[in-house]
Parts: C-alpha cells; structure tokens; sequence
RNA sequence: GGUUCGGUAGCUCAGCUGGAUAGAGCGUCAUCCUUCUAAGAUGAGGGCCAUUGGUUCGAAUCCAAUCCGAAUCACCA
C-alpha cells in the first residue's frame, strides 16, 4: 500500500477508535508537509475539529500519538501548528523504499484491466497534416501508451476522412491543372502534392466567382454557379455511383496522400491497430436508425426524417437520417461505434477530437446510452483545445498552417545546430548523430504540446523557436544523460546498508515515489500534461540534488550505494514518464 | 439568445476534490565550471489570482451575478 493511502487509512481507523466517528479515508486530507515546516506530511485537523467540538491542538495531540502507535515504523515524530499535524516519516521507511523499489518495474498494474480503444489523429486525405493534427497525434499516442503502463490494452484506431466534396475539389484540380503530374514526376512528398491541388482549386473557385459577382451575380448565387464548384458536385454524384474512372482517380489520389502520411507517421511515431476507413463506413447505422424507431428512441417526421429529441437532457432535437433517407455524420459515427464494439469487443472507447466537437459526442455517448449499445457508457471524449497562432486561427485559405512535416524538419534541424554548438557528443558515428537530432527536436515539440492541460487551447509562435531550456522535453533528456554518465563511472550494483538520508536524499525518494499515482490521476482525467510536469519536477529536483551533493565522490561508501540506487531510480522513472509521452531519452547528449 | 470551456507574473503555463507566506519556465539582473555533462544550479525582481457579492474558522479554488474571449447550438465531416 502507498504511504498516503496508508496514513489516510490509518487516520480513519484512529478517529473511529478515539471518538467514534466514522470517515472514509479519503475524506481524510494528507498534504506533504510545506518545507518551512518541520516533517512530511500533514494532516489538516479542521475538518474534524468542528463535529468533535475540541480545540485543534487537542485533537492533533490524540490523533497523532494514536497514529504513531498504529505505525511505530513508519511515523517517528508529529508536531502540530496551528491546526496542521505533522508527521515525520522514519528514515528506514524511506531507505527500504530506495533499497526495494524495482527500475523495471516502477507502476504496479491494475487489478481490473480492461480493453480500451484510443481513437486518434484523423486526417482528411485532401490536405498534409498540420500542427494541430501533431497535438492530436502526441495526445491520442500518449493517453493509449499512460492506460497500457497501467496494465490495460489498447487498441489505437485511425478514422480517414477519405470521401467528400472537398476530396473531389482536390481531384477536379488535378484534372484541370496537373497535366498528368505525379508525386514522384515532380519530387514531392504525395499528401503535399495532393494538398497543392486543393489549394489550387480554391484560388481558381475564388477568381471564377469574383468574376461572377464582377459580371452582376451576387457573391451567394456566384458560389453556387462557379463552374469548377458545379463540376466537384458532379464528381461527389459520380463517385456515389461508383463510376468507375472517377473511383479510379479517388484510388490513385488518396494512395498519394497515404504514402505521404506514412513517412510524416513513421517520423513522429504514430501507429494504429486498425484504420478505418470513412468510405466503407459512411453508410453504416441504417439498422440502427430502424432500431431506434422500434425502440421509440427516434421519431419520425411527416417529411420522414427521423429524429431524437434530446431536450429532455438539456440539449437540442438531432437528425439522424435525412428525409431521402440518408445517414449523417451522427449516424455514421454510431454505426462505426457499434462496429468497432463488434470487432474489439472493447470496454470503453476514447475519441481524441477536437474541442470543436464536444456537443457531438455529447450526443453520440446519450444516443448510444438510449439505444443501449453495449459499452455505451465507457464512451469518453479526449477533447482537447486548438493550436493558434499568435494571430488567431490557422487558416489554410490563408496560408497561415504551420506544416507538421516543416515543424519536425525545422525542430531537428535546430537540435542539430544546438548539439553541435555544445560539441559534447564528437565520438558519436553519423547514424547516432542523427537519431540523437531526431530525439531531441521530436522530444521538443511532443513536450511542448503535451506540457499543457489538453482542454486548454494553446498558442505556438513560429517566430520564436520552441524552447530547449526549462520545463522543456531537452531538460529531462539531458538530465538523463547526465545521470547515465554518472552512472557509467560509478557501476550499478548497489548494496544498501544503514545510512542516515539527508533532506535532499529523502526529498528524491518521496519525489520517485509518487510516480504510480500520476499515472492514475493522468488516466483518470485522460491527461498527459500531469505526466510531463511530474517529470520536469522531478529532473528539476535531481539537478538540485546533483548540484549539492556527489554520487561518484561521496563522503562515504554507504552514502555513495544510497546515491547510486537514487540516480538509477531517477532515470528509469524519467525513461519511462517520457516513453508514455512518446519521448525517447538519450544515454549521452 | 441557450449550452460548454477559458480569464493567475511582461510572455507561456501549473495550482482548482477549500488549508500554512499563490508556484514554474521564458525574458531581465547578479552569482557559480582546475571536483560526477553549465541543454545545469543558486539568488533578485516581477501578482487587486477578470470584477462584485455570498458560503466558511479559512476562498485563486465552492456558489451567484457581471465583464471579456473561444467553441458550439448544420439535413458539413
């Protein structure tokens, strides 16, 4: 059992022993002690002071000797200020955790696991993927690799967006302009080829209607005659029909633009169990549709539409199947649901989308609770704010994306330009040189979007680089490296024997040992953030610790083995807080 | 207009299941490399925690109202 939920228990017990009142244990609030006071942890007596009509001094007097006596090894000295009782920790507690904690196995699992599916990245086959899809990417990697370090399995699923109107407008483009043009014809990467077109044809939508509304249309009417907007429409209705050259151009295109994704997710390290494909599920839920009319779920409208009406729960009436009897985006999405259900058999299923979308699963999750689909409950959505220029809003239309291909490439070649300015790595060979730039621009940019609260929107200046100073992804690789240097001169077999901590020593034991608990709180809220600030403080307080005092030179043999066991704890914590952030960290920078 | 989310240092962000003097990083200034990697450490400076009221022994944190910003309320996906 941890420490604090050992104290909080404890602490119950003592109360219903001493005064017969009853608390559950987390009602019992144990905070780390503030350092300006002496000992390490600190029950806050207010709350039972008030219902046992006693002064705090008294109440902390009872309550802490009934403790100490309950955990004689563990709990050496209590002192009470001012309502705050605290607790002293023993110092053997604190070496048998140092002597006993497991670098390979730093997270105990979880007792219930469960299959979990993490779907996440999205793209559209018209367009490269941008920043914000880099922040969805990191998020969605991230949250499946925090739930399998608990002990769950996950299953990473990819939606393509790969049908559409917009697909067609970058395919009416390259019939028009590309002449017979390809990826490999003119030396570009195919999603970015492919991207051309799309903007392509909007620069010719845009000048065909401003000539329209120059001959007297209106701007309203002139974006609906445009004769390249009337031929994508066209092409939608082909494509529908399954005509077959049209079908052929859609193939060729998307097999561009996946060759393309394929290099971006290799280099930034996203992978999938199993991708879906909006094509073959675009369909999907008709069933559903008749089910929820049986079921009286849905409605059906004189036009023969057919409804939900959400109002009940606070929210609005919802189609989902048009008056021609087709599906929208709502009933796809609960077909795709009920299909990856079939397929998985998952117990709970996390969307990483958009803030943009929260009222649309708000409703998919209600939907699929009403029709009672299996696993309904277990729906969750990651959802998580946009990326922003210093301006306002990535536009495409506007040329103001930042690329994710560019991003990476600019991030590695910056760490390059740092690493050789440092000059700390000459005996590396070329290969490991440029793995060692590769880990560390990548540890940059994941760290940077991943450090902040996922449902806050952000804001990334390309004017000023990404920082590699700080509460930054460089900080903790370096750390690292610096422990596995010390490391490499000390040895690492280690015997612990009695030995006095000193407050730096001890703060570095209780710092490693709360790493099971984040994990926890960053599943819990399906956020990564906590993850990266836990390893950022716990890097910071090394350096602190490594600042102060020597491992390889200290004052005595016993101080030295203490050391070691801590810098071997530290850097397997730090390896593995940065692995589930997908930051890799290196033994020498 | 309804709903949801946000407003904390010059900037980017923690803290929000109420607790002791509100924390980091960047930037600014100062100090520390004949001793384990200075991508580091130490210190200084910087705050009406949007505003106003309320609950409480105690409020950045909870409640209400107001102001500002964003998203959404599509038979687009």
């Amino acid at each position: 059992m941890n420490l604090i939920t050992n104290l909080k228990q404890t602490a119950a017990d003592s109360l219903l022993h001493l005064y017969q009142v009853n608390l559950q244990p987390d009602q019992v609030l144990v905070n780390a002690t503030k350092p300006e006071f002496e000992g390490d942890y600190t029950i806050v007596l207010f709350a039972f002071v008030k219902q046992l009509g006693k002064s705090p001094d008294a109440v902390g007097n009872e309550l802490g000797t009934a403790m100490q006596k309950a955990l004689p090894s563990i709990i050496t000295n209590f002192n009470i200020v001012k309502g705050f009782l605290n607790f002293t920790i023993s110092n053997d507690y604190w070496l048998e955790y140092i002597k006993n904690a497991d670098a390979k196995n730093l997270v105990p699992p979880t007792t219930i696991p469960q299959k979990i599916m993490v779907e996440y990245s999205s793209p559209n086959t018209n367009k490269p993927l941008h920043l914000g899809h880099l922040r969805n990417n990191f998020l969605g990697w991230s949250i499946a690799e925090i739930l399998k370090l608990q002990g769950h399995e996950v299953v990473k699923t990819c939606i393509v967006n790969d049908r559409g109107i917009h697909i067609c407008k970058s395919m009416i483009a390259w019939q028009l302009f590309a002449n017979g043009a390809t990826p490999s014809s003119t030396h570009k990467k195919g999603d970015h080829f492919v991207g051309d077109y799309y903007v392509k044809y909007n620069d010719a939508f845009k000048a065909e209607v401003a000539g329209l509304v120059a001959g007297g249309m209106t701007q309203e009417l002139a974006e609906k005659e445009a004769s390249i907007f009337k031929a994508a429409q066209e092409m939608l209705l082909k494509w529908e029909q399954g005509d077959a050259a049209t079908l052929d151009l859609w193939k060729r295109m998307n097999s561009w633009v996946y060759e393309g994704f394929e290099v971006t997710y290799k280099k930034i390290g996203s992978d999938f169990v199993k991708t879906y494909y909006e094509s073959n599920t675009y369909l999907l839920g008709k069933e559903l549709v008749e089910e929820g009319l049986t079921k009286k779920v849905f409605y059906q409208k004189e036009d023969s539409s057919v409804w939900i009406d959400l109002t009940g729960d606070g929210l609005d009436e919802k189609i989902v199947r048009r008056k021609d009897g087709t599906s929208v985006y709502m009933t796809q999405d609960i077909g795709l649901a009920q299909l990856k259900q079939k397929e998985f058999n998952n117990d709970a299923s996390i969307y990483v989308v958009g803030d943009e979308q929260n009222y649309h699963f708000k409703v998919l999750k209600l939907i699929c609770q009403k029709l009672q689909l299996p696993a309904a409950d277990g729906i969750y959505h990651l959802s998580y704010g946009m990326v922003e220029l210093p301006t306002g809003k990535m536009k495409s239309r506007e040329g103001t994306v930042v690329d994710a291909d560019d991003l990476v490439d600019a991030m590695i070649a910056i760490s390059k330009e740092k690493t050789e300015a440092l000059g700390k790595v000459s005996d590396f060979t070329a290969d490991q040189l440029s793995e060692l730039y590769n880990t560390i621009g990548l540890g940059a940019l994941k760290f940077f979007l991943l450090r902040v609260d996922p449902k806050k929107k952000m804001i990334f200046n390309p004017e000023e680089s990404i920082d590699f100073h700080g509460f930054t992804g460089p900080f903790i690789q370096y750390t690292h490296a610096r422990i596995k240097s010390i490391l490499r001169k000390t040895g690492i077999d280690v015997a612990i024997t009695n030995n006095e901590l000193l407050p730096l020593e001890k703060q570095l034991a209780i710092e490693l040992s709360t790493f099971p608990a984040i994990i926890n709180e960053a599943a819990e809220n399906l956020d990564p953030s906590k993850v990266a600030i836990y390893a950022f403080n716990l890097a910071k307080l090394f350096n602190t610790f490594y600042a102060e005092l020597s491992i390889a030179n200290a004052e005595s043999e016993t101080k030295k083995q203490v050391r070691i066991q801590l810098g071997i704890l530290t850097a397997a914590t730090l390896q593995k807080a940065m692995s589930v952030l997908g930051i890799a960290v290196p033994e020498q920078m």
